[in-house]
DNA sequence: GTTGAGCGTT
């Protein structure tokens, strides 16, 4: 099982395995997304993180603020696609 | 070659 976290304030030059090496330091990270722009393909300097659910809500304590490539990051448990 | 609050495609 697994749960997504929000990741904001992300330098525009982030990848994703940057952010799943990070968080991979802090818990059991499952990968990540970072979100491109559909129509010129630059980062939105945002993505998701899946990461273990028995770690997701310690990794949003860790990592909410904490400095990452100079940004300090936001992080918190994403919300719902509806997708469902 | 730029920008800075936010919540996402197969």
């Amino acid at each position: 099982m697994s749960k997504t976290l929000y990741v904001g304030n992300l330098p525009w030059a982030t990848s994703s395995e940057e952010l799943t090496e990070y968080f991979a330091e802090f818990g059991n990270v499952i990968g990540s997304r970072i979100i491109t722009d559909r129509e010129t393909g630059r980062s939105r300097g945002f993505g998701f993180v899946e990461v273990a659910d028995e770690d997701a809500e310690r990794l949003a304590e860790e990592l909410n603020g904490k400095d990452f490539n100079g940004r300090s990051l936001t992080v918190n448990e994403a919300r719902p696609r509806q997708t469902v």
